[in-house]
RNA sequence: UGGGGCGUGGGCAAGCGGUAAGCCACCGGUCUUUGACACCGGUUAUCGCAGGUUCGAAUCCUGCCGCCCCAGCCA
């Protein structure tokens, strides 16, 4: 048995298994993504759910680059594989490759041909689908099917060292060309391909294809229980069979398990469409802080820890569903609750002279780091006559609900003074331009000297202190819930947020935010969790990006 | 009668014959030097539908209905 609560069908399988001592007390698991993109939130499940398992039994579990296809894959993406899957939290027990296996699933693929399971069949690709048939109609068998085992071994051969254009011959297994799953009319096993590998260059001009690699893979490096996704449901029948034509090589082959893929609220995992996004320029990059990407979120501040509790409370299923992107929030916030620092930061300013409050002077106020961790400690923020409060946080003819600050109305500076808005200076234009006020100086350190309530606490900088910062707001990239599902023929590309991105210069924070490193993260008191920005972060440009807004209150009576 | 899956509250998801966990969301309230956090309370379940078996069914059987996947020399 696992050793934690996790209860889901295939822990049940696994442990099933175990009873059975199908691999004896054995548990080896692989998370084997193609190199042709970066990582999303659903890899992450999948990561989180093989690698867990390894964990949770005491077992093992590769990384394992699915590689088969040339065409499309790229040295970039392992690497960027490899840093997301750290990144999580993760170490593989081995890192393999499908192209270290080429050798032997071709010696593999010999035999099938030496046993009369496997021929060479010169249908073009076009022929191959109309000899393949419909999903109610069976196959026909190809005119090549009945080759001598001699003429398939040489015709192989000879693709395999290149004398065949691409596209001219495969190899097949002899299936059943009348079977209701098509996986199983006759499966290709080899294309021929001229391209340059990103790993085994020009040594090979034939690749073998995913259901002839994968099955075999998984059972070389002794794979117990191979985890994938749905729709690989109907190869598993031809996963199997592979592996039973190898039986004396593998007398234990392992069991294909799928469950539900992850789906997001209001954003897209398929490979496709975020491919698009990134090559068409509709985000900047595949770790754009918008994009669901695993380095995506890691930009734009999500902490690996939420990023596995989200996958450990999603559950695993074999239900299609679309997970709220509030819970992914959640986890977020509640990580971020107890170990981010706060800090003091305006990001509309409005002036406000204190006009009691000595001229030149400055004084320093202790401030508590995190109230949820006495062991962060405080640091002394700067004061002084004249700051800089939130545009928001002033009204001038406010409704009844609304409890900040308004003309004759007091409010406390958090950890400052209580202050009493006297007058409202506006421009010509009639346009507001700062707020005159006066504080109590018996207030100090925001304690109520007589015992009299104010319905707010206020953040605030010192105007002569405020170091100047850029800020990202960012929100989410779709405006639908479901965007990747097509209807009535709008593209998702359509549904676009024009909002998801909101770049604010000359924001006000307090000076201890400029000497933040890249990727460390602080909530900006009753606005938000901030990131400094993993690239563009320094001292003399401080930018930070948003990871996630505080639960706002307000912002739902206010109706905004 | 093509094949393979799936259907439990608004979103996830336990449960596996003994009379519907939990989480998120939502709605109230308490607390509060973050309208945050925390805490308390609350709302929504004919368990897709219809039959059947059983003392008893979300759980077993039958039949329907709905949704998803498969016709790449992609994975």
């Amino acid at each position: 048995m696992a050793e934690n609560e996790s209860s889901n069908f295939i822990y049940k399988f696994i442990d099933e298994d175990l009873e059975a001592k199908r691999w004896g007390e054995r548990v080896a698991t692989r998370f084997p993504p193609e190199p042709n993109g970066y990582l999303h939130i659903g890899h992450a499940k999948s990561i989180c759910l093989n690698f867990g398992i390894a964990r949770d039994y005491k077992g093992s579990c590769n990384l394992r680059f699915d590689d088969t296809n040339p065409a499309k894959e790229e040295q970039e993406y392992v690497d960027s594989i490899m840093e997301d899957v750290l990144w999580l939290g993760f170490k593989w027990d081995n890192l393999y490759f499908a192209s270290d296996y080429f050798d032997k699933l071709h010696d593999f693929a010999i035999k099938l041909i030496r046993e009369g399971k496997a021929y060479v069949c010169d249908l073009t690709a076009d022929e191959i689908r109309e000899y393949r048939g419909t999903l109610t109609t069976p196959g026909k068998e190809s005119p090549y099917r009945g080759r001598s085992v001699e003429e398939n071994l040489d015709l192989f051969y000879r693709m395999g060292k290149g004398e065949f254009p691409d596209g001219s011959r495969v190899l097949r297994a002899k299936g059943d060309m009348a079977s209701g799953n098509l996986n199983m009319r006759d499966p290709v096993m080899y294309r021929v391909l001229t391209a340059t590998h990103h790993r085994t260059g020009d040594k090979w001009c034939i690749y073998p294809m995913y259901d002839w690699a994968h099955g075999q893979s998984d059972a070389i490096e002794g794979i117990t229980h191979s985890i994938c996704t749905l729709e690989f449901e109907d190869h598993r029948p031809l996963y199997d069979w592979f592996l039973a034509q190898l039986g004396e090589e593998f007398p234990t082959p392992p069991r294909q398990i799928e469950f539900a893929r992850l789906n997001l609220s209001h954003t897209v995992l398929s490979k496709r469409k975020l491919i698009e996004l990134v090559k068409d320029s509709y985000v900047d990059g595949w770790d754009d802080p918008r994009m669901p990407t695993i380095s995506g979120f890691r930009r734009r501040g999500f902490t690996p820890e939420s990023i596995r509790d989200f996958a450990g409370r999603i559950g695993v299923a074999k239900k299609d569903s679309l997970v709220d992107y509030a819970l992914l929030e959640h986890c977020l916030r509640e990580d971020l609750n107890k170990r981010a620092e706060r800090r003091m930061a305006v990001l509309h300013p409005l002036k406000v002279v204190i006009t009691n409050y000595p001229e030149g002077e400055t004084e320093h106020f202790e401030c508590v780091n995190n109230p949820e961790d006495e062991s962060a400690g405080t640091r002394m923020v700067p004061f002084s006559r004249e700051l800089y409060i939130e545009r928001d946080d002033f009204m001038e003819d406010p409704p009844k609900k609304f409890f900040r600050l308004g003309p004759g109305r007091e409010v406390r500076l958090r950890s400052a003074y209580f202050i009493t808005c006297e007058k409202v200076v506006k421009d010509a234009d009639g346009e507001l331009v700062e707020l005159h006020c006066t504080y109590d100086p018996e207030s100090r350190g925001g304690a109520s000297p007589d015992g009299r309530k104010v319905k707010a606490t206020l953040h605030w900088v010192s105007a002569a202190h405020a170091v100047d910062a850029t800020v990202r707001l960012y929100d989410r990239l779709f405006t639908e819930e479901n965007p990747g599902v097509e209807k009535d023929g709008i593209s998702y590309l359509d549904k676009m947020n024009p909002d998801s991105l909101t770049e604010l210069e000359g924001c006000k924070v307090e000076p201890s935010l400029s000497k933040l490193s890249p990727e460390e993260r602080v909530q900006f008191e009753r606005l938000g969790y901030f990131v400094a920005d993993r690239r563009e972060h320094s001292a003399e440009k401080p930018t930070f990006n948003r990871v996630t807004t505080l639960r706002d209150a307000w912002a739902k009576i206010s109706g905004k």
